[in-house]
DNA sequence: TCTGGGGTCCTAGGACCC
DNA sequence: TCTGGGGTCCTAGGACCC
C-alpha cells in the first residue's frame, strides 16, 4: 500500500530482433545484413520469425512468409532458428539482469519487467536503465528497448515506442498525450478481433476507449473490457512477479505436415513423434500431464482440440500416444490434415503426481511403463506393416523407446524403495 | 507460392450434485 | 400442474502474445 502511494518504478526490458541479433553476436559476418530467421527454410510453409533492422529497411516484416520476404529484399540472408543458442543468450541476459533487484520477471524468452523501485544500489532509475543497455550491448553484443513508467503496462508500452535502442519515461500524467491519439491496435492486450469490434462500436482510438462506458465495455468484452478501460488510463495494479514463469500449464508440440494427408499411417508415424518430445520435455522437468489434448488443423485452417481428462497422470511417450491416437480416431472427420499437435494440461510435479494414485494404480502404471514401452510391444501392437511401412522410425523414437525400457526398471526400484510395489501389484495379475 | 510453433487466459455450455 | 438456484467439473473454442 505504502508502496503504491509513492509509486513504483517499473522497467519493461525488450531485446529488439532478439534471434537475430544472438545469430549476429555470434557471427559478426552478419552484422549490417538483412537477416531472417525462419520457423522453415521451407518457402511454401516457412515464416520469417525474426528479422533484423537492414531487413526491415527492406520490407521484412514478420510474421511473413518467407516468399514474400525474399520477394521484396532478394539478398535476405535466411537462417534456422537455434533454440539452444537463445535460451543461453537469454540466460546471460535475465542473470545481468538479476545484479540490479531480484524482482525481475521474466516474461518470454527475449523481455522482461523489473521492479526497480527499491534496487540493490541507489541510483536513479534512468541512469540504471542507461546502465543495463549499455552493458546488454557491450557485454554481450544485444540491443535492447527499455519502458520506465509507474506499472507493468505503462513500462511495456513505453519499451515500444523507441526501438532499437530507445529508453522511454512514460509517466501517468503524459496518458492523455501520448497513448490518447494512437490507434486502439497498439494497445497491449488489444489485437486485431478486439479493435475490430471496437470499431463497429465507433471506438478508433485508445482516447476513445478512455471516453467510453465502462459498463458498455465489460457487457461486450467481459473481463477483458473493463481492463482495456482502465488501461487507456494507464492504471495497472499488477505486481511484478520472480515466480509467474515457474509455473507452467501445459507442454505441447505441433507441427505442420510437408503437405496435407488424410494418410492414416502418416499420421500415426507424426503423431508418435510429437508424443516422443512432449513425453521427453515433460521428463526433463520432471512434472505427469493429468490432460492430453490433440489438435487437427484441416487444409481449410479450421483448427479442432479434444482433449480428455486422465484418471492418473502420465508422462511415458506410450501413454501419450495412446490418448492421443483414440482421440483422434474418435473425432478425426477423414478431411485432409495440415497441422497435428499434442499438448499435456493439468500438468503436476512428479512427486504430487504419486501423491495422487492409489497404490493399484501405482501398480498399474509401472505395469504399463514395462510393458508398453518397447519397439516390440509396438510392432505387436500395431503391426510392423501399419506402422513402419514406408517409414523408419526416427532415430529420436527409437532413442527415446531405449530411454524408455530402461526407465520401466528404474522406476521399478523407485517404487519397490518407496514401499509402493508388494502383495498389491501381485493382485493386478 | 498463402500465413509457424510455443504458450496463457477467458468464456460458455452441459453434466452432475445438493 | 411443467419444473429453482447455486456450485463444481469438464470440454471446446477463441483471443491474444512473442
Amino acid at each position: 500500500m505504502d508502496r503504491q502511494r509513492k509509486g513504483r518504478i517499473i522497467f519493461h526490458v525488450d531485446m529488439n530482433s532478439f534471434y537475430a541479433s544472438v545469430e549476429a553476436a555470434h557471427d559478426p559476418s552478419l552484422r549490417g545484413k538483412p537477416l531472417a530467421i525462419a520457423g522453415s527454410i521451407e518457402e511454401r510453409r516457412g515464416i520469417v520469425v525474426t528479422a533484423s533492422y537492414e531487413a526491415r529497411a527492406q520490407g521484412v516484416n514478420p510474421p511473413m512468409p518467407l516468399w514474400e520476404a525474399k520477394k521484396s529484399c532478394p539478398d535476405l540472408v535466411v537462417r534456422k532458428p537455434d533454440f539452444p543458442k537463445y535460451r543461453q543468450a537469454s540466460e546471460n541476459m535475465f542473470q545481468l539482469l538479476y545484479e540490479y533487484t531480484p524482482l525481475v520477471e521474466p516474461v518470454s524468452i527475449d523481455e522482461g519487467y523489473m521492479d526497480v523501485t527499491h534496487p540493490v544500489d541507489d541510483r536513479p532509475p534512468l541512469e540504471i536503465a542507461k546502465h543495463i543497455q549499455d552493458r546488454l550491448l557491450k557485454e554481450l553484443a544485444l540491443p535492447s528497448s527499455i519502458g520506465v513508467a509507474p506499472n507493468k503496462f505503462l513500462a511495456k508500452m513505453a519499451s515500444d515506442m523507441k526501438k532499437p535502442l530507445g529508453i522511454t519515461v512514460l509517466r501517468k500524467r503524459s496518458v492523455p498525450d501520448v497513448l490518447w491519439p494512437l490507434d486502439v491496435i497498439e494497445m497491449h492486450g488489444v489485437g486485431e478481433k478486439t479493435a475490430e469490434k471496437l470499431k463497429r462500436q465507433g471506438i478508433t482510438t485508445i482516447g476513445e476507449l478512455a471516453k467510453s462506458d465502462p459498463i458498455q465495455l465489460k457487457s461486450s468484452f467481459g473481463v477483458a473490457g473493463v481492463r482495456m478501460h482502465e488501461r487507456a488510463y494507464g492504471e495497472d495494479h499488477r505486481q511484478v512477479d520472480p515466480d509467474a514463469i515457474s509455473e507452467f500449464k501445459s507442454i505441447g508440440n505441433s507441427t505442420t505436415l510437408p503437405r496435407d494427408t488424410k494418410n492414416e499411417a502418416v499420421v500415426r508415424k507424426v503423431l508418435m513423434n510429437l508424443s516422443d518430445s512432449v513425453s521427453r520435455r515433460m521428463r526433463r522437468k520432471e512434472v505427469y500431464g493429468g490432460n492430453i489434448q490433440l489438435t487437427i488443423r484441416y487444409k481449410d485452417r479450421k483448427t479442432i482440440t479434444r482433449s480428455r481428462k486422465l484418471d492418473h497422470p502420465i508422462s511415458s511417450s506410450q501413454d501419450i500416444y495412446e490418448e492421443v491416437w483414440a482421440l483422434f480416431q474418435q473425432y478425426w472427420d477423414e478431411k485432409p490434415i495440415r497441422l497435428l499437435g499434442v499438448t499435456a494440461q493439468d500438468i503436476v510435479e512428479k512427486g504430487h503426481a504419486h501423491q495422487q494414485l492409489d497404490l493399484f494404480q501405482y501398480a498399474d502404471t509401472l505395469k504399463r511403463e514395462k510393458l508398453s514401452n518397447t519397439v516390440d510391444h509396438i510392432r505387436n501392437k500395431f503391426g510392423e506393416g501399419a506402422l513402419l511401412k514406408g517409414a523408419q522410425m526416427s532415430e529420436d523414437s527409437s532413442d527415446l523407446l531405449r530411454d524408455e525400457e530402461k526407465r520401466g526398471t528404474s522406476l521399478e526400484k523407485d517404487f519397490l524403495r518407496e514401499g509402493f510395489l508388494n502383495e498389491k501389484q501381485d493382485n493386478e495379475d
